[in-house]
DNA sequence: CGGATCGTTGCTCAAATGAGCAGGAGATGT
DNA sequence: ACATCTCCTGCTCATTTGAGCAACGATCCG
């Protein structure tokens, strides 16, 4: 970089020549003719200019997406399809709207007639469906029970009622929480008709979106209502994320545990015969959890804000 | 320009392709194998890349060089040599320093050891002269006499002794003013053994330098110091600029004075026989006369600065 | 002055590339 | 449902382009 091209004279014809080849588009053999020179020195001087610095090229977006870092991600964990939404945000309330938007568009651009959509528990995937515009008509199936939580009226279930409204294809739902006090209560519920019918397509669900969370206070909506129990024990056992309910340690691994028994949900290796798996985390603390559901291989598609994906490479 | 390339997964496919392309420099072919894309898909994801503003390519010179603009007034005016030099300066004494340091650089580049150069008087000479760091050693003719300056020290003679001791060639000079009183006293000079061994040579020049002046108070040293009569007589026989004694009018003929008579320097013919004659005008003011020269045929090369060089264009 | 070395130039040949085209999928109107 | 239209894809073939090479000229030393 930053070698000299030679005096004025020559620095001048350089960028001429230049300008004509990547501004005007012409080919180096019309050049040549041009400035009366060889197709050999056009291409040289080209080089030089390239070298030199007197051409610069540049890649970017006026956009709310970091190209360049999505490109990084995506290709660094070998993801289907990595977003990263350009936003110094921190607000979690205004991330989660943000990237729910742009999980929309994504969605829409991958998803074809013939998908079925899966859709899990988390507040993320419920902004993505509040955003989503329209949809080819294809079933919509609920993978997770629901939480309520105090300040929220969103749940799975308005989900995938908006997702199946934006498609008109068939929707999957039904009524019931993530977790239940008992192993049998859990039995129970899935043998619903709802609920079964809804279980009965987990199979056949080509995509899916799901949220990630920490294993740790404040950093998973399914920590945060599970039992002081519970948590010590999934801990105890090496629980490093939560993926919309399937459960992997910090080295990827999908942990199986008492908690799944009550739990109403898609199991990991339910998750795995997915092809695709889009997933909406925010926040740098969620970066090993993150980092977690990616070495899994559950997850395929990412669409997460700078931060995080800066915390994901710097230590990944 | 600025269409889409539609969705965020689309964008960051051709942000990454147009990247490997543009920034990584590898072919097509290897793109599409990296990607699993057909090389037209390749193609044309680098096109839409380059047509909707992802990628930019720009040209530009981080240094006094302005290169567009030296490419569009070479282009314009047909020169074998343009450099604009970016400057916002008008304070005379500057823009001389800094066209002559330009001027010298040219020159330097394109003289070649079997070139003969010649000299006008001009203080923008002058200033090249003194730029000059060295030269292949060439013969270095005197083109004109010298007018005394009141508050300059320098002299046609100067920038001569200057130029050959850069080069180490033979330097022929000779002490004479620009102009005299009578056509008498001009012929007697012109016999003087060193005026006409100076001027024998005249024909063998193959690069000259020389100033260009707008036959306007205050734009033309020679206009300055010519008497009342003269300027006056000058002006009705059309004469729009005088490059560095040679008259040519507003439309680039040249003009045939009783003043050249009374005069020792070059001759129109003479100075069109030079195959390179660069010329280093500067002041707005002067571009109706510095695009006269132009329009004479009798200038191939210009190193001026950024506001005459848009003035030529504006309506050149 | 002769010889060595370096950079520059234009060549050949194989690979990369672009223009234009035909087939197919999806959208649209009747 | 059907015909038509449009857009997208990947093909062929001619052109453009790059890598490496040998000849040339200039410069530098001995």
């Amino acid at each position: 970089m930053a070698e000299q091209v030679g005096g004025p004279a020559q620095v001048v014809l350089t960028a001429s020549v230049a300008r004509r080849y990547y501004l005007d588009g012409r080919s180096k053999v019309e050049i040549a003719e041009e400035f009366g020179l060889s197709r050999f020195k056009v291409a040289r001087l080209i080089d030089a200019a390239r070298d030199s610095g007197l051409v610069r090229i540049e890649i970017r977006h006026q956009g709310v997406i970091d190209v360049d870092l999505s490109a990084h991600v995506q290709d660094r964990f070998g993801l289907q399809h990595a977003i990263i939404i350009d936003t110094p945000d921190d607000h979690a309330e205004s991330l989660r709207q943000h990237l729910g938007r742009a999980a929309a568009e994504l969605l829409s651009e991958v998803i074809t007639p013939r998908d079925v959509l899966g859709l899990a528990w988390a507040r993320s995937v419920s902004a993505m469906a509040k955003a989503l515009p329209r949809l080819p008509g294809i079933p919509v199936i609920q993978l997770t029970g629901a939480l309520s939580l105090p300040n929220d009226d969103d749940s799975s279930v308005d989900a995938v009622r908006d997702v199946a409204r934006a498609s008109g294809g068939r929707a999957y739902l039904f009524y019931a929480p993530f977790t239940v006090p008992d192993a049998t209560t859990a039995r129970a519920l899935r043998q619903q008709p709802e609920v079964a019918r809804a279980f009965d397509q987990l199979g056949l669900v080509t995509k899916a979106v799901v949220g990630v969370g920490l294993w740790e206070c404040g950093q998973s909506t399914l920590y945060d209502a599970a039992e002081e129990r519970d948590r010590r024990a999934l801990r105890h056992l090496g629980v490093c994320a939560d993926i919309s309910g399937v459960f992997v340690s910090a080295d990827g691994e999908a942990v199986k545990t008492d908690l799944a028994e009550r739990m109403i949900g898609i199991t990991a290796e339910q998750m795995r015969a997915i092809p695709e798996v889009i997933a909406i985390p925010y926040g740098t603390a969620k970066a090993p959890a993150v980092r977690a559901a990616l070495r899994s291989g559950l997850v395929s598609g990412l669409v997460t804000h700078t931060a995080l994906a800066r915390a994901l490479l710097d230590n990944g």
